[in-house]
RNA sequence: GCCCAUGUAGCUCAGUCGGUAGAGCACUUCCUUGGUAAGGAAGAGGUCACGGGUUCGAAUCCCGUCGUGGGCUCCA
């Protein structure tokens, strides 16, 4: 073996000592700024020896990968203080996630927000400390050991599930760690982070699993860089959908119904203007609108597979007109009853069958915007964003084996066209797959999800795949976009379905006069319309384009002597169309433009004595721009130039 | 459903050590008639989420239920 290896940083080859490690090789890079370093493309820590002919990139802790490197550390340097000031707690796991890194305990007590400042004292006293963080190889089954020894049976299942013969401990004083690493060299590389938050959350994410206990928290280079990052949290709360929708009036919750919004006249001008939208696109796509019943019998269900499936998130009622013991005697009981429905996929195959279908019927598209019910469990509920009852700009597209592609295509043409007429530029798609529990062969499978997959190219659309993530009927395109706090929902799905057609037995006759199986296609664009509706909040700050804007001029009178001026703009623009109000209160301007801003309409008039002797009006836009004054009659080709998509 | 937190006026929130409730905004009335993000005064408004318990006495302490928030799980 030579005594020498070859290293190349930034281009430039260099022979150094067999064995140097990686913290030697960049010397050249000042202290902290150093936190780890790629070795032929393999992410190491900086105290790796290099042992062969090496690339050597280093990483930087302000890099996203050097701050990965940071909150890791930072997540074991929480551990560490939590196995301190409280014994017996075991460690389970704590990657780095988007923003930072939580670490899953359990401890003898659950964690509450209190503990939160001690542990994160702790941290800082053992940071400060500047121990020393290494890295040992050890034997698997030395490592079950000693875990076992330790007390850490959540550590020892891990390494049990890992199938090489070494594994990595990283010491950090007298503590230590089962890790993959890379580790910053040392804890004094730590000096911001902030725990944020404690949950609960199940061993592996499975239910039937212990519930542990999550503390989140986030780590930066620089304290500025997290007092950057806590402040824009902070900006984030006050885009909260729920904040602004009672600030403006939008819509309200009571516990009389929990999970179930009231919109209020505004929301509803809202929900009612996407709806249209929506309609006016399918009128342009070919769909058909229809409206089908709310309440089932539960034989209904039992055909489709909700009962089987879905019947613990639906609301199922007895038989008013049966015996009251059939409410009592289990699940079997209500085989009589009927239930709400949590999705109308079933009822649109009566619409398929109320006739004879021919393959020139095909595609078929039936369109349903009736509310929904589901029975969400209490813990899930959140605002507008998951909600008990809702409506979707829901469609089922009946038709052949080889129009799957097109439909998917024309759909996926649709989400474009809404999610650009409403600026959102971050969507996200993914391709989600076979699951292990399936209907149908793996061709028929791969073929389907080749199709989609060829509809999303057609569109140009980057995709990634869901792996076995698909509905056990079939393969879907799921589409999400991100709230205020970058949480991401799901808001459209372009679904295949095998499974219903088979069920509801609903054939067509082809061309050589044969009964087919039609496919079915499950779509929604906005998805539900109380999710959609807090995205589009949050994603405008409440700031809505003209055309959704509840309120979209608000005539400012200046005082009493022009109340009648300012009534008769508002009536006139009222006759144009446009939602328009007067507001000849008895208060300043100032206060009125408040108001006014805070409603967060986007056209404010202000008429006084100066307008009303000419017939002009003034104009103020959301957000001070300001003109002066103008002839009525422009004020209306102003309005008229505001785009209505579709 | 599970873990943690939380629930006081329509809204946002004070309320100390257990001694039966306060502010601002909103609302009503009056004054003020104004020029682009809060003019002034007065009034009204609460079974302190609900049900138990401890106590001479509970908004306050304990238990339960319901709701809400942050997560887990599920999903649009």
């Amino acid at each position: 073996m030579s005594s020498e290896v070859t290293v190349t940083v930034n281009g430039e080859s260099r022979a150094v000592p067999h064995g140097s490690n990686v913290r030697e090789v960049l010397k050249h890079i000042p202290g902290r700024d150093l936190v780890a370093a790629r070795v032929n493309g393999k992410v190491v820590d900086l105290t790796r020896k290099l042992e062969q002919d090496a690339v050597v990139e280093p990483i930087l802790i302000d890099s996203p990968e050097g701050l990965d490197v940071i909150r890791h550390s930072t997540a074991h340097l929480m551990a560490m203080a939590v196995q301190q000031l409280y014994p017996g707690t075991q460690v389970t796991i704590g990657p780095v996630i988007e923003d930072g890194f939580f670490y899953d305990f359990a401890p003898k007590t659950p964690f509450t927000l209190e503990d939160l400042p001690k542990i994160e004292a702790k941290m800082r006293e053992l940071a400060k400390a500047d121990l020393k963080i290494e890295r040992v190889e050890v034997a698997r089954e030395d490592a079950i050991r000693q875990f076992t020894e330790m007390g850490e049976g959540y550590k020892v299942e891990i390494i049990q599930g890992i199938p090489d013969d070494t594994v990595s401990i990283y010491r950090e004083g007298d503590w230590m760690d089962l890790c993959r690493g890379p580790h910053v060299p040392s804890t004094r590389y730590l000096k911001a982070f902030k725990l944020t938050s404690v949950a609960g959350a199940y061993w592996r994410g499975d239910e039937h699993n212990a519930m542990l206990s999550r503390i989140y928290g986030t780590a930066f280079a620089t304290k500025e860089a997290l007092d950057e990052h806590l402040k824009l949290i902070e900006l984030a709360r006050l885009r909260d959908h729920r904040k602004l929708g009672r600030e403006m009036g939008l819509y309200i919750f009571d516990p009389i119904s929990p999970g179930s919004p009231f919109y209020l006249p505004k929301g509803t001008i809202i929900l009612n203007e996407l709806t249209d939208y929506m309609r006016r696109l399918y009128r342009r796509y070919g769909y058909d609108e229809v409206v089908t019943p709310q309440v089932f019998k539960n034989e209904l269900w039992h055909t489709s597979g909700h009962w089987e499936n879905f019947r613990e998130n639906m609301f199922i009622s007895p038989d008013p007109e049966g015996e009251m013991t059939s409410v009592d005697t289990g699940p079997e009981g209500w085989h009589h009853g009927y239930a709400l429905k949590p999705m109308n996929c079933p009822g649109h195959t009566f619409v398929y069958r109320a006739e004879k279908r021919s393959y020139r019927d095909l595609p078929l598209r039936i369109a349903e915007f009736s509310r929904l019910h589901r029975a969400e469990r209490s813990g899930t509920l959140h605002g507008l964003m998951r909600v008990r009852s809702m409506a979707q700009d829901d469609a089922h597209i009946f038709c052949r084996e080889d129009q799957i592609e097109d439909e998917v295509a024309m759909n996926l043409q649709m989400v474009r066209d809404v999610y650009g007429a409403l600026g959102f530029e971050r969507v996200e798609f993914k391709l989600a797959t076979m699951p292990e529990q399936h209907l149908g062969t793996e061709e028929q499978w791969r073929m389907t999800e080749a199709q989609l997959g060829n509809a999303m190219s057609r569109n140009e659309i980057a995709y990634e795949i869901n792996p076995k993530e698909g509905a056990f009927y079939g393969p879907k395109i799921e589409i999400y976009v991100s709230d205020a706090l970058k949480r991401r929902w799901q808001v459209a799905t372009i679904q295949l379905d095998y499974n219903n057609p088979e069920r509801f037995d609903l054939t067509y006759i082809n061309s050589a006069g044969v009964a087919e199986r039609p496919v079915m296609i499950h779509r929604a664009i906005l998805g539900s319309l109380e999710r959609f509706i807090g995205v589009l909040i949050e994603h405008t700050g409440g700031v809505l384009p003209f055309w959704l804007a509840p309120e979209q001029v608000r005539v400012l009178s200046l005082s009493e002597k022009v109340e009648d001026y300012a009534k008769e703009i508002a009536e006139l623009l009222k006759r144009e169309g446009y939602r328009a109000h007067s507001d000849i209160r008895n208060e300043k301007l100032g206060f009125k433009v408040r108001e006014a801003e805070l409603a967060k309409v986007p056209y404010m008039i202000v008429v006084g004595e100066r307008e009303a002797a000419d017939r002009s009006v003034s104009l103020r836009l959301l957000r001070g721009e300001k003109s002066n004054a103008m002839p009525l009659a422009n004020l209306v080709e102003l309005l008229k130039k505001e785009p209505i998509p579709a």
